[in-house]
DNA sequence: CGTCCACAGGAATGACGGGCGG
DNA sequence: CCGCCCGTCATTCCTGTGGACG
């Protein structure tokens, strides 16, 4: 029953909270009324959207925006939007599908998802491919609908199972006699698009959507407009939302790291007993951010990504070349009396380690020095190496190290 | 203006362990 | 319980490359 818990916790927790009235609307999969900031792409996707209601086929749309540029927010809304004025007037010609790519990642299970939304049934496991391909054919055929299955997060399917969807989804128009189908696809990642089949490539290009970055200003638009759904009147003060704005805007325009600031450092009020959220509050919100993101990615992170990722820690953070970090990598392993892997895996684990987020990973041309990375952390080194403490396996060292450095 | 550095990063393969159907 | 498949970590071998240097 975790459910009726559920009910019980939110009612208390709203009902005593003295700064939070919905703290909801501070989460990141909400999808609110007013996107500020945003106006130009949400009228260009309802342009290129409105097709569906004189029963055409919409060009296949490809969005592409950093993180927290509200590229999933602008689509979701969007798409309620127009089925909202569809029902309305009764045209029912049309149906979406929405897809996470970063869970659903393969072939099969994002054909099972875009087959459930069309009302057919496809069991977990157990058919083949071809064989969901065939179901979906025939669900979509005898609906005589028109489906835009929107690919979030695009980057994942691709990398893990190719483009073999993506091409046959954009040529099944030719196979159907009645149903249609238009691809939207969502990524943060420029490069995705040179791994795919050139007809690929220009069937999903039809149209492109950009969402640039969010600067200061705009981010502070974004969070006042939150704040009032979520706070209690009067509990922010002067500069809280401003400073949670210019620490996300400095972070490359992220919408969601400035909601997450603003939420966070008003559950640390909330929970320090104190009646008005700060700029301290802030600055507290964002270490606790970063230990828990430091903690979760080192748990997840093979016993030598753990390695690695206190090599960089210790050299203060950053190297300029990824045969310098090797070297030192070989060190620890040495002091850690373990065997060291290959520099080629090592590679592979800075890429983790850039695509987590706690590093990142910059490619330098030096002519006749060769090619390489500059790895450069992202967080504290101190916040790593205090983090280490209590690994099983090398927190020993770490707290060595971590001693040192105190005295 | 061609070389060649110091790697990037793709492809193939294997060891190992966990989950699952029969 | 077994055989099978799949995902993860890792190795080996490999081809590709921007630009400073000679």
């Amino acid at each position: 029953m975790p459910e009726a818990n559920d009910i019980v916790f939110e009612t208390l927790a709203k009902i005593s909270s003295s700064i939070f009235v919905n703290r909801e609307v501070l989460r990141p999969d909400y999808v609110p009324e007013v996107l500020p900031h945003r106006e130009e792409q949400i009228r260009r996707l309802t342009e290129h959207l409105a097709p569906l209601l004189r029963g055409e086929r919409p060009s296949n749309i490809f969005i592409y925006g950093l993180t927290g540029t509200g590229k999933t927010a602008v689509t979701k809304y969007v798409l309620r939007r127009v089925s909202e004025y569809g029902r309305q007037r009764g045209i029912m010609h049309f149906v979406f599908s929405y897809t996470n790519c970063r869970h659903d990642d393969t072939t099969y299970r994002v054909l099972a998802n875009i087959v459930e939304s069309l009302g057919g049934r496809v069991p977990f496991t157990g058919l083949s491919t071809a064989e969901v391909f065939r179901r979906f054919k025939r669900v979509l055929n005898t609906s005589g609908k028109i489906l835009v299955a929107v690919l979030d997060e695009i980057d994942f399917l691709i990398k893990r199972a190719g483009d073999e969807l993506l091409y046959r989804l954009t040529r099944i128009n030719d196979e159907l006699v009645k149903g249609k189908v238009s691809v939207i696809g969502i990524t943060n990642d420029v490069k995705i698009m040179d791994r795919l089949d050139p007809r690929v490539r220009s069937s999903l290009g039809e149209v492109e959507i950009v969402f640039p970055p969010y600067d200061a200003l705009q981010l502070t638009d974004i969070l006042k407009e939150r704040a009032v759904k979520a706070f209690r009147p009067g509990v922010l003060e002067e500069g809280v939302i401003e400073y949670c704005a210019s620490i996300a805007a400095k972070e490359h325009g992220d919408a969601r790291r400035a909601l997450d600031l603003l939420r966070v450092a008003g559950e640390i009020a909330e929970r320090s007993g104190d009646r008005k959220v700060t700029v301290e509050h802030v600055r507290l919100a964002r270490e606790e951010i970063e230990r828990d993101m430091v903690v979760d990615v080192i748990r997840t992170l093979p016993y030598h990504g753990k390695i690695v990722l206190l090599v960089i820690a210790l050299a203060g953070g950053r190297f300029n070349s990824t045969g310098e970090l090797y070297t030192s990598y070989r060190d620890l392993t040495m002091k850690l009396g373990v065997e060291p892997v290959t520099q080629r895996r090592v590679s592979d684990i800075i890429s983790e380690l850039d695509m987590l987020g706690v590093v990142t990973a910059k490619l330098v041309n030096r002519g006749r020095y060769g090619k390489t990375r500059q790895v450069t952390l992202t967080v504290d080194p101190n916040t790593i190496i205090k983090a280490f403490e209590d690994d099983p396996r090398i927190g020993w060292f770490a707290r060595k190290v971590g001693q040192s450095g105190r005295d």
